[in-house]
DNA sequence: GACTTAACTGAACGGTCGGTTAATTCTTGT
DNA sequence: ACAAGAATTAACCGACCGTTCAGTTAAGTC
């Protein structure tokens, strides 16, 4: 039973090992991130990771879990809170911005285990985006039930939104490379602009 | 000088090795294909492989630019060619839709090659996105002065466009997860409108 | 102070990795 | 027929991989 209790200067080596390991697993992909680099990095052995996790992939596994439920989450709240289809899809756009900047490595672990069609991204996709899913596809609905977007395809739309946003930050990080006086924050800023006008029925003047 | 000239049955493997390690390659990313199961599905041996490549790397930056040369140059040719700004970024939708559609191994072979921040993917973006973006951004601008499209940040739109189509193919392969009767297809039909209805100053009736 | 438990380590395991070597087979020009 | 060189192979290497394990340390419980 007796758990011992974590002193005022211990290292609290367990969520360090999280951190290292997810940003590892972001840069360079699950093959491309070996165990002994996550423990250098985070300054113990090999074997204490072993003893927190049961494998490499389990370690891996749980860093994906946690991020999707994390954005999930968010998309479903605003999804069920007040609020016009307008104002839901702008909040959406933020909450997805937001995360990114606040964890680019954690979005970027997720956008990864999408692009390999591995099974854990579709475990991924059926536990978790699905859910997300559902939720923009019944604002999206609802929009275009109430005249105020245009008729596409409800089930549709959700990845064309999420298309928009996941390739605007892809790309503002290749963009100095092209173009390098490219003002990316300005555009990001713009993105729900972009998407509503996309999404509107009329155009706004 | 004299180089040996095929019989009929003699399998060509170089040919076949390139198109057995796009495929794993796209599949499993760079570190997660290992040579000798390249040399397995083509039948022959690792050595052989290393007859006509210096290195795994080598072999890989070869079908990336491959691929890259490919669909840059295609887009480049739409660009310079005859047409309005609507009829081309029409044409630059249909090419990226029939490019993946024709070679989709190739396609993920690049989009994980983005994905990775590695030194090959700014060599890439250097190389030839860099190309694809100057031809994109020049139809765009043309279409912004000539009051066809909506004055967006030029520089911008190109990956406002690029960004819809890539999710939109990405998501068509993870959407029987989520959304099993989804329709894919007739979705990408609809994708050039979509794009031109974002890009459009004036709401067309 | 005996006992339990979690945190943590160093060294090793079998296996696979990318890459090399030297030799053999095949193809072709003469 | 044959020399030359390209195509192809089997055998091998050192390095590194994920994983295991036996054992140490330190704190909490009785």
């Amino acid at each position: 039973m007796a758990r011992p209790v974590k002193t005022v200067d211990s290292p609290d080596y367990r969520a360090k090992i999280d951190q290292v390991a997810e940003s590892l697993f972001a840069e360079r992909g699950f093959d491309g991130t070996p165990i002994r680099e996550i423990a250098e990095q985070t300054g113990v052995t090999k074997a204490l990771i072993y003893h927190y996790y049961q494998s490499k992939e389990a370690l891996y596994l749980s860093l994906l879990e946690k991020e999707a439920a994390t954005v999930v989450t968010r998309i479903e709240a605003v999804a069920a809170g007040e609020g016009d289809p307008e104002q839901k899809i702008r909040a959406i756009v933020q909450v997805l911005l937001d995360h990114h900047r606040i964890n680019p490595q954690g979005f970027r672990l997720v956008q990864r285990a999408i692009d390999d069609h591995s099974p854990a991204a579709h475990t991924l996709a059926e536990r978790w985006f699905s859910r997300a899913h559902v939720a923009m596809e019944a604002i999206t609905t609802e929009g275009i039930d109430r005249g105020i977007f245009k008729p596409l395809p409800p089930d549709a739309t959700p990845f064309v939104i999420v298309g928009i946003i996941i390739h605007a930050l892809r790309a503002n990080q290749l963009m100095d490379r092209i173009t390098p006086g490219f003002s990316g924050p300005e555009v990001l800023n713009q993105l729900a602009d972009l998407i509503l006008a996309l999404l509107a029925r009329k155009k706004k003047h």
